[in-house]
DNA sequence: CAGATTGTTGAGAACCAGTATCATCTAACC
DNA sequence: GGTTAGATGATACTGGTTCTCAACAATCTG
C-alpha cells in the first residue's frame, strides 16, 4: 500500500502533469498533516522549512489536486479555504468547529458515515461529502 | 404558528433591536426563499424589487440574524457565504452541490438526521450542523 | 548529453467578498 | 413634535484568492 504522497505524485504523472518543485513541496507538506490546513498555513509551512514556493503556486497546486480528487477542500465558514489529503477509509473524518475560538478538529463516526453513504446513494449524487458540526469546544466551555 | 418573518421580527424586538428598513427588507426577502442565498443575491434581489438598502446593511443584518440563530449560514466552498431562514423541523435540510455548474439544491434525509443527532450527542458538541454532498447534478450529467 | 519545447513557477498586480468608518437618518420613547 | 441612541448607506479599506507574464525547468528528441 503506497503512501498518500507517492500515490498523489503518480496520479499527477498519469494525468500528464509534470512534477515541479512547487507541486512536490505541497504534496510532501500535506502528507505530513493529520487534518486540514489553509493555503496560507501550507505556504508558510513550506517556506519556514526552507522551501521557496510562491503563494500562487500553492493555490494552483491545491486546485489541481482537488480536481484529481487527491485533496479534499474543507470549508468551515471563516473565509479560509482549507485542504487535506483525501486518504482512503481509515483516515476519513469530518470536522468540529468551535463557534467561540474557531478551532477546527477532526472526528469520525461510523453510523453517520453509513447514513451518508445511503443518503448519497438514494440521491444518486455524491462521491465526496463534508460534514461540519458547530458548538463550543472543551477549552471554551 | 407564526411565519418565519414575523417570528424573526419579534425576536429582533425582544433582543432590544430596532426594525429599520434594511432589517425588514432582508427578513422579508429571506422569508420568500426556499434555499440559501448569497449576500449579493439578497442585496440585488431587494434592490431590483425597488428597495434601497446598502450592501453593508445586508451583511450587518445577516450577521445579527445569524447570532440570534434566525438564519443559518451555509458554506459550500465557492468562496461565497450563503444564508437561509432557520426554520423549525420540517424545513430543515442539507445541500447538494454540483461540482460542474456550482448549483446548490436542498435535500432531506431522515436517517442521516438521526445519525447526526447521535454523533453530536456522543461528542457533546453541536447544536448546529451542516452537510454538503458533492457530485454532478442532473443537468450536467 | 545538448537542445528544443512546452508546461510550470513566482513576483506582483488585480480582483472581489466582506468589514470598518463616519456622517446622516430614523425608530422608539417621551 | 422633540430627543436620542441605535440603524443606515456611501465609500474606503482589508485580506484571501486569482490573474498576468516573463523566466525557468521537466520531459522529449535526436
Amino acid at each position: 500500500m503506497a503512501t498518500w504522497s507517492s500515490e498523489a505524485l503518480t496520479a499527477l504523472r498519469e494525468a500528464g502533469l509534470r512534477q515541479g518543485g512547487a507541486r512536490r513541496a505541497v504534496v510532501e507538506y500535506l502528507s505530513r498533516q493529520d487534518c486540514c490546513r489553509s493555503a496560507q498555513e501550507i505556504h508558510d509551512g513550506i517556506v519556514s522549512a526552507g522551501g521557496a514556493v510562491g503563494v500562487a503556486s500553492v493555490y494552483r497546486t491545491l486546485e489541481t489536486l482537488a480536481e484529481l480528487r487527491l485533496v479534499q477542500r474543507v470549508d468551515v465558514g471563516d473565509g479560509l479555504a482549507r485542504f487535506e489529503p483525501a486518504r482512503e477509509d481509515e483516515h476519513h473524518h469530518h470536522h468540529l468547529v468551535c463557534d467561540d475560538c474557531g478551532r477546527v478538529e477532526p472526528f469520525t463516526d461510523e453510523p453517520l458515515e453509513q447514513a451518508l453513504e445511503r443518503a448519497a446513494g438514494r440521491l444518486g449524487y455524491a462521491m465526496q461529502h463534508e460534514v461540519v458540526l458547530r458548538g463550543t469546544c472543551g477549552d471554551c466551555r
